[in-house]
DNA sequence: GCCCAAAATTGATCTGGGTCAACTGGCTTT
DNA sequence: AAAGCCAGTTGACCCAGATCAATTTTGGGC
C-alpha cells in the first residue's frame, strides 16, 4: 500500500469526464461554476482505504476515475462487499453522521470530495439536486435489493454468471458495449461481493471456460456465448 | 384469500397513529390539512398482494396499520423477501415507473394511499418532505446493506438470532420494548428472508429453544436470554 | 366437540460449496 | 536468471444446510 498522493489543484467541471452521469447533471452551467469550488480533487492509490465504516463521514465523494470495494466487516474478519464504485458513483450519504461501510481503492483512483457542511448547504435551496441525489439512492436501493435474491437464492454458477453479465453492463456507459470484460477486482474480492469462496469462484470461472461460455484472459473474461450467459444467470 | 375491503372514508392526518414517525413528519399542521387530501385509505386482507413487481406504479403507500412482506421472485419460482413493512413505512419509490418488488399483506393491512401525480406536485414545491423521503431512503439503503452481510456471509443460527433481534428492535416504537417477540409472519416467510429452507428456520429455532435462548410461543417467540442472542448474532 | 387442511416440526439422507492443502505461473527484486 | 512471492488454480475431503419424507400441531368451519 502505496503512500496517497492528494492532489489539489483547479478543476473544471465542465471539463469533467464524469459530467453528465453523476449528481452534477442536475446543474446548470451557471451552477455548475460555483459548485467547482466545493469540490476538491484527490487520488488514492491502489488498496488504500478512502473511508472507514464508523467513520463519521465529512465527505460526499464523487468518482470520477478507478473502481472501488465497498464493504462491511464482521467482527471475526468475514468480509461482505456490498458494491463497486465507478466513475460517476456518488458515496458518502447516510443519515447516522457516520458512514454505514467501508470504501477503498482498487487501483488507483480520482475522486472529487465534498466537505459535508458546504455541500448541504448548497443543496439548500436547490431542490433539483437533492431529488437527483434522491434519484442516486432509489436506483442503489434497487441494485441492493437485485443482490439481495442473488446472495439469498442463487447458486454458485448463476451468481458467477450473473455478476460477469451486470458488470459488462455497467462498463458500457465507461468503455462501450464490449464482449471483453475488464475485472479490475481479484478474485476474493469477486468471491466477498457474491458470497461465495475464492475456490469456488475460481472453479466456477474454470467451468464455464470449459463449457465454452467465457474465456479467461489477463485481467478480465472475454464472453464468448452470451446467450447462454444470460440463460444462467436468469434461470 | 378473502376478497379486499376497500374503504374510502375522511381520514384525518393529525389523529393519524403513524403520525410523526412516516414521510408525514416533516409535514407542518397547515400543509397535513392540504397533504390530507391526497391520501386514500384503503384495506387489504390477510394474503392479499397490495403491488407486484413490473406492475407500474402508480401509487405511493404508507402503512398504517399491519405487517406486509417484499419480495421479489425468480423465474423458477424461489423467492427472496427483501424486506418487511411495518406501520410507518413508506413504499412505491422507483425510477424506472414500475415497483420493484411485490407487496402483499400479511395479516390485515391498512394503507394509506397516494396517486403518484399529486403526491409528485406537492412534493414539488415542499423540499422538506422530499429530504424526509430521501432520509427514509437512504435509511433502507442502510438496512439493505446489513442484511446483505446477512445472506452472504452469517450462518443459519447466526441470522436467526440476528433476524430476531432486529425485528424485537423494530417492534418498539409500536408495542414498546419486551422480550415477547410477535411473529406475525410464517416460517416459510423468514425462511425466504434468511436465504434458508423452513426445515433448517425451524431446527434453528427449536435448538435455540432446547438451548434456553428463546422460548417459542404462539405466534411469537420469547427472548429468555437477550444476552446470548446478541452473542450469536453478532460474532 | 370433530374434521380437515395448512403450517410446523422432526428424522434420514444427500450434496453444493466450504475447508484444507498442494501446486502453478506470473511479476518483482536482486 | 535465480529466488521469492502472491494471486490464482486444482484436488481431496468434509459438513452445514438442502432435500425428501413422515409425523405432529394448529386453527378454522361446522
Amino acid at each position: 500500500m502505496k503512500p496517497s498522493v492528494v492532489t489539489i489543484e483547479p478543476s473544471f467541471c465542465k471539463d469533467c469526464s464524469i459530467r453528465g452521469s453523476s449528481v452534477c447533471s442536475a446543474l446548470d452551467a451557471s451552477e455548475l461554476r460555483q459548485f467547482e469550488h466545493l469540490g476538491r480533487r484527490a487520488q488514492f492509490a491502489p488498496c488504500e482505504t478512502v473511508f472507514s465504516e464508523e467513520d463519521i463521514a465529512t465527505s460526499y465523494f464523487n468518482v470520477l476515475d478507478g473502481v472501488m470495494r465497498l464493504y462491511k466487516l464482521l467482527p471475526d474478519g468475514r468480509r461482505q462487499i456490498v458494491g463497486f464504485a465507478l466513475p460517476g458513483d456518488f458515496l458518502g450519504m447516510n443519515i447516522s453522521g457516520r458512514h454505514n461501510f467501508s470504501a477503498d481503492a482498487i487501483g488507483a483512483v480520482a475522486v472529487c470530495q465534498f466537505a459535508k457542511a458546504p455541500f448541504g448547504r448548497f443543496i439548500e435551496d436547490r431542490p433539483h439536486l437533492l431529488r437527483r441525489i434522491n434519484e442516486l439512492a432509489i436506483r442503489e436501493l434497487s441494485q441492493a435489493r437485485d443482490h439481495m435474491v442473488l446472495l439469498g437464492r442463487r447458486s454458485a454458477e448463476e451468481k458467477v454468471a450473473t455478476f460477469l453479465l451486470s458488470w459488462r453492463e455497467r462498463l458500457i456507459p465507461l468503455h462501450g458495449p464490449s464482449n471483453t470484460v475488464a475485472l479490475p477486482m481479484s478474485r476474493q474480492d469477486i468471491a466477498d461481493y457474491l458470497g461465495l469462496t475464492i475456490e469456488t469462484v475460481s472453479r466456477t470461472f474454470t467451468k464455464l471456460e470449459r463449457d465454452g461460455v467465457i474465456e479467461i484472459i489477463h485481467g478480465g473474461i472475454s464472453l464468448l456465448d452470451p446467450a447462454r450467459a444470460e440463460a444462467l444467470a436468469a434461470a
